[in-house]
DNA sequence: CTGAAAGCGCTTACAG
DNA sequence: CTGAAAGCGCTTACAG
């Protein structure tokens, strides 16, 4: 037996379709009598209103498109979580379509959502703003999440990177470190890119010795620098990784050699993994989740007024452990 | 300017709106002529199909529905990892509905997938059987996921919670463990009843000498009862948490007590989270991705053949670490 | 090979 | 307060 219809319902209780629906939408142009004739109708079929037919009728689908990226574990769950909390806030549903491969799939997965959501969240890190707006539908507002925007027409929201890097930088000088090394993340990761810029610019503003180096973001890459550098001589008193993860492999190759952290070497992360945590390692926290609940926020907004676009840097916060500061308990 | 519709496109190629929808769904009863008029038209005006449209249409959305309790990082997006990944094999999208509060809502949540979704994938350990079927709807085929259900009427994955714990046990019987300590988890948790009971058969039908301490998942009651063992002399050389949290503060706990491990005493956990493999920890793996796309599969199938009910079991893996095997490298 | 028409399950002016 | 009818944007027998 196929599931129930308005229709099933108007027979049942003796009432047009349109009073059905009128009754259950609450209008008030409806009579006592009717609306209980409704209602016990209503439950003597199990009826629940189809969700489909009433988007299209209303044009609107409460529900929003989101689309991104193979994301590693953590980054993921606390950036949906964010979005879902948002969005079930305000009687939304999120529907999701990850992005396996690059390019031509990102077209067809953005299409597949038209007709299905309110409005569309999008990550595509790979893609540039030409290409995104080529691809992007024109007709349904979007708000771009860690993506290459260059032009910054769409409104958009970003983590800090600067503002990260800034705060470990300032707490290095503060702790009297005069010689710090970059693990750069993967070269064409725009995260990478700007910690790396921005280590620089710090350095420099607070006149430190500084060197870059290249990592990949994977925990090897770490380890394998630090004993680079500790082969070499290198003299330095301070290690900002691009990421957690590098950050516990030159930790680990400070310990394999017998190098006081944070006596000899401080070492800082970015990310704020729960391994960090229990390592007391310091790092920049991301607060992944409420980028995910602002961005939604804002699209939220944007499907009701007009979204003047543009960038929103979402600051993260420096977590100070006892790699870089001896008093820290744990 | 409203996106463009059938009809636009219908216009523009002076053709009716029947054989537009022909041409773009590929049907052979078009003739190449028409076909490139369709076309070109369609890139003229950037048409999209409306999907909520098609879905009525066909009685058919390409969509999941997931309903999810709130579940910690590593759990919940490997879940939705191996969801997605059968899913957009598939060419289905996933609309995401997580329970934030229990009960009341459940039913809400599903009552909004109706019309939306062509089946759902249901997580919700807190509901029985009962409440469960009164709550999901009818006409729609539905797999549950590690959740109470008794009765075992419907389609269920669940994790082989007991699969897991024997081979923890007959790896310490087979490591010359005599003596061993369970802490189990929370009391009302399904996972953590089925794990503790499946211990004391397994210690039993190995003729072990076995005993249960309460904890609740968190790493503060692991490092807990162990220092209450050592404390009251209870004489133990094994330990097996109920999940990896625990068995990470119980490991603390005998580090701190200069017990060797795994000398003295073996340690073993449940989950394998990253932080496991860091620390050496052996463990079970749930490889909860995978049961994700188990899930995932058996509902499409459902779609097109009745399924008929009953539980799959999950089979996790013993991943042997050096905390019960000094043998084992890192 | 193509079109006119009915239908998917709702909502909402319009008329009464 | 209520109903008949049109419409949301598609698909698909039916006829030609």
């Amino acid at each position: 037996m196929p599931d129930a219809t308005i229709r099933d319902v108007a027979r049942l209780a003796q009432v047009s379709v349109a009073t059905v629906s009128r009754a259950l939408n609450g209008l008030d142009n409806v009579s006592d009598l009717t609306r209980t004739r409704v209602s016990d109708a209503v439950r003597e079929l199990g009826y629940v209103p189809h969700a489909g037919a009433r988007s299209l009728s209303l044009s609107r689908t409460n529900a929003i498109g989101v689309v991104l990226p193979d994301l590693h574990g953590e980054f993921f769950s606390e950036l949906v979580r964010g979005l879902d909390r948002e969005a079930s806030r305000s009687g939304y549903l999120l529907l999701l379509s990850n992005l396996h491969r690059g390019g031509e799939q990102a077209a067809l997965a953005l299409s597949a959502m038209r007709g299905r959501v309110d409005g569309l969240l999008v990550m595509a890190p790979h893609l540039r703003e030409a290409e995104l707006s080529a691809t992007l539908p024109s007709g349904i507002p979007a708000v771009l999440i860690n993506t290459r925007d260059e032009r910054g027409g769409r409104p958009a929201l970003h983590l800090d990177n600067r503002a990260g890097v800034r705060a470990v930088v300032e707490h290095f000088a503060a702790g009297g470190r005069k010689h710090l090394v970059h693990i750069a993340g993967p070269r064409g990761n725009i995260d990478a890119e700007e910690r790396a810029e921005a280590f620089v610019e710090a350095a420099k503003a607070n006149g430190l010795d500084h060197v870059i180096a290249q990592g990949d973001f994977e925990e090897e890459s770490g380890e394998a620098v630090v004993k680079d550098l500790l082969a070499k001589g290198h003299r330095f008193d301070a290690i900002f990784a691009a990421n957690d993860n590098m950050a516990i492999g030159a930790l680990q190759a400070l310990n394999e050699a017998r190098v006081d952290v944070p006596g000899k070497v401080a070492i800082a992360g970015f990310d704020d993994i729960p391994l960090a945590r229990h390592l007391g390692l310091t790092t920049v926290s991301v607060r992944i989740s409420e980028l995910g609940e602002r961005a939604l926020a804002r699209l939220l907004n944007a499907l009701v007024e007009e979204d003047a676009g543009g960038d929103e840097l979402h600051a993260p916060e420096l977590v100070i452990r006892r790699t870089t500061d001896p008093k820290v308990a744990k």
